[in-house]
DNA sequence: TTCTATGAAATTTTT
DNA sequence: TTTCATAGAA
């Protein structure tokens, strides 16, 4: 039986009038641009030819689930959330919805929408789609909150107040902005001149930008906040006008302005909102548990406030540890509150880790008051039981934790099926020499790896600026990306002029040098650089690829002539070593150039690629390695053999005035969950690069939990 | 003023 | 390991 996609909708009642939606001819089609989808509309109109066979792809959603799973897959219209523990089959049962909705005709395939909050959630969710029902899973919108978002604004740009080619501000612009506006700031009213004790002491910039981003998501200022930045209350107000204003300046939105001004568009526009509402008849959530305040809000438009589609909610109050990222827990406990006739189907079969690990994460996670309550059971073997190991230092868990996966790997084991995974990055510095060491390849995926290099940044920056000319953010570092005779000081007085003209930059600049105000030393290079900027703008308004466009930049922005330094160094330098690691970063850097390049040919719509580079991970992961990280980062991994570290009072669970004890208990459990067969935490009684008062260190309360439970074998070594 | 080299400091978690 | 600040040369 083949779909078709013309008639059968349940929902046509609801279509809009297309005079109220004067929008339409631009929004609403981007499904059907989908070359996939109208191949199908194709095949459908001619009558036959089954592209997409829907009783198969039912019935594909259907096989091997277990009973409970299944209850979730084939639930009706009404608000559903699946509490799904970890290792439940979590990702499986959302996909497998998709698959019977579609499947059973509930919904077509352009009607569903499946929101996560990171890109590999959303990679994986359109390759299970696809591994499902074929091609047709591209009719589909998968993406991250953001990502959606941001499209949705692009979309409809006029009518949410933004230029469409509006830029989207990473972590390091909106630091960079913070920082120009900080320097507008004058003494006395809004800065403390900071006194003799901390006049060393740097401004802190990304804590300022906290302070902005609490205020913004309405949580107020986090309590202490002129530590380190030197500002009154007062100030901090400024800053945070100045940071918004400079961001209208420029065109441009930073994560948090891509969320509110969606929810704004879809509060307040009731076409736009009816629109969205009349297309995606199906809205399923991805790690609900991780919805801040916003996203609720936007999910309460999307869906109609639960009611007017098949709206599903997949998550784990159990794994709900991103609250300073401004997640509400609340949104999870209160789901039936929120939703009346709402179902919660509970997941608790576990098919990942032996009985012993459950058993010791059950009973951990059982200490929390705040939750719908699990436990989570297997069918599986007890397995060996979960071992805790003392240490009197540091040193002597990395080196006794090294010596275990070498004596592991000896044994056959593979290194990617191995973690050590810990509360904070900084636990992790001790193995990666002793990992080197010993030659055990390994992946750290850890704080500043989420950033963009420095290569792709600049490639990304220019084309932002051709894009937008007013995204000083960009003009800022694409200037700063070789020597131009044009430096901090230039910069800062630039960013004066602009911020009292309002004007962009670069236009500021271009009317400088025709007026002579330049200096001569600078004059030069700089007219060529925007001279270059209006070119490309040029190209690429008439049609020239943008691969080629961007192989113009690389020739420019003086990627080229670094690398040529890094192979020259190489050559000069009589050390193997040292020219060895040079030749090395001179073929990343290609690597990773290539691989933009590459990215960009895939690409049709420039303004998703240029926002997505923005967020790509650096993939550079070595195939087969131990892997190595935080416990944030290890969400949603498994691995056979997992080694949580650190564990002592005072680094896990963190100190801090403002800490979640309860957070810090379903962190515990997360980590405890990853683990397959084998779990081992340790603790060492001191640690180096700590300060503290030389006392003793001691476990942690979940320790002493599961040690007090005799669920664990517990071992010293001194 | 700009740029480079050198040394010092700093590290929760991230879309 | 990476970022930041400062000093000194051009």
């Amino acid at each position: 039986m083949s779909l078709d996609l013309v008639s059968a909708n349940p929902f046509d009642q609801f279509d809009l009038d297309e005079s109220e939606t004067p929008f339409l001819p631009s929004t609403p089609d981007y499904a059907l641009e989908d070359d996939v989808f109208s191949e199908i509309e194709d095949h459908s109109s001619l009558g036959h030819a089954a592209v997409f066979d829907a009783e198969e792809s039912r019935a594909k959603a259907l096989t091997s689930l277990i009973e409970i799973q299944e209850a979730a897959v084939t639930h009706g219209i009404d608000p559903l959330l699946i509490l799904a523990g970890a290792g439940t089959g979590k990702t499986k049962s959302l996909t497998s919805r998709i698959g019977f909705l579609v499947g059973s005709q509930r919904v077509q395939p352009h009607q569903v929408l499946a929101v996560t909050f990171t890109r590999k959630a959303s990679q994986e969710m359109k390759h299970r789609l696809a591994a499902m029902m074929g091609p047709v899973a591209k009719a589909m919108d998968v993406g991250t909150f953001h990502a959606i978002s941001a499209r949705l604004l692009r979309d409809n740009a006029d009518r949410a107040g933004l230029e469409p080619n509006f830029s989207v501000l990473d972590a390091d612009d909106q630091k960079n902005v913070v920082k120009d506006c900080y320097a507008s700031l004058s003494y006395g009213e809004h800065i403390i001149p900071p006194d003799s004790t901390d006049s060393r002491r740097q401004v802190d910039y990304a804590f300022i930008l906290d302070c902005i981003e609490a205020k913004k998501t309405g949580r107020g200022f986090p309590p202490n906040f002129n530590r380190g930045t030197f500002l009154t209350p007062h100030g901090i107000e400024q800053m945070y006008h100045r940071y918004e204003r400079s961001k209208e300046r420029m065109n441009a939105v930073d994560y948090n302005d891509i969320l509110i001004k969606c929810r704004d568009l879809l509060r307040d526009d009731e076409a736009v909102r009816r629109y969205y509402q009349t297309l995606w008849r199906a809205v399923l959530v991805d790690e609900y548990q991780d919805t801040n305040d916003i996203q609720q809000e936007w999910l309460d438009l999307i869906t109609d406030h639960g009611q007017g589609c098949y709206f599903t909610c997949v998550g784990d109050d159990d794994q709900s540890v991103y609250s300073f990222r401004g997640a509400n827990i609340d949104n999870i406990l209160s789901f039936a509150d929120r939703y009346p006739g709402a179902r919660i189907i509970r997941l608790e079969q576990n098919f990942r880790s032996t009985r012993a690990i459950l058993d010791a994460a059950n009973h951990v996670i059982a200490g929390n008051e705040s939750r719908h309550g699990k436990a989570l059971f297997t069918k599986g073997t007890q397995g060996s039981p979960v071992l805790v190991h003392e240490f009197s230092e540091d040193r002597g868990e990395v080196s006794w934790i090294v010596d275990d996966i070498e004596r592991k790997l000896k044994g056959g084991m593979r290194p990617s099926q191995i973690a050590i995974i810990s509360r904070a990055s900084m636990e992790l510095n001790g193995f990666q020499p002793a990992l080197t060491m010993r030659r055990v390849p390994f992946t750290v995926t850890a704080g500043r790896k989420y950033n963009q290099t420095a290569e792709i940044k600049t490639l990304s920056a220019y084309l932002r600026l051709m894009l937008n000319r007013s995204d000083n953010a960009a003009f800022e570092y694409a200037i700063d990306a070789k020597p131009r005779g044009f430096g901090k000081e230039s910069l800062a007085k630039l960013s004066d002029t602009a911020r009292i003209t309002e004007l962009p930059m670069i236009d500021i600049l271009a009317d400088q040098i025709r007026n002579g105000a330049i200096r001569k030393a600078a004059v030069e290079k700089v007219k060529a650089f925007i001279e270059f900027i209006d070119e490309i703008g040029d190209d690429y308004r008439l049609g020239v690829p943008l691969d080629e466009v961007i192989r113009k930049v690389i020739a420019e922005c003086g990627i080229k002539e670094h690398v040529q330094e890094l192979r020259e160094k190489a050559e000069n330098q009589s050390d193997r070593k040292k020219a060895d690691q040079f030749r090395k970063q001179a073929s990343a850097i290609e690597e990773r150039v290539e691989q933009y390049l590459f990215h960009a040919k895939e690409q049709t719509n420039i303004q998703d690629f240029v926002d997505s580079m923005s967020l790509l991970e650096t993939d550079s992961s070595v195939d087969d390695a131990v892997w190595l990280g935080t416990i944030h980062a290890a969400k949603g991994l498994e691995f056979d053999y997992v080694y949580l570290v650190g564990w002592e009072e005072g680094i896990f669970p963190v100190v801090r005035p403002d800490t979640d004890l309860e957070e810090e208990r379903r962190l515990a459990y997360v980590a405890m969950t990853r683990a397959k067969l084998s779990l081992l935490i340790s603790y060492a009684k001191s640690r180096i690069n700590r300060t503290n008062d030389g006392s003793e260190r001691r476990p942690n309360v979940y320790i002493n939990d599961i040690i007090e439970a005799n669920l664990c074998t517990f071992k010293q070594f001194h």
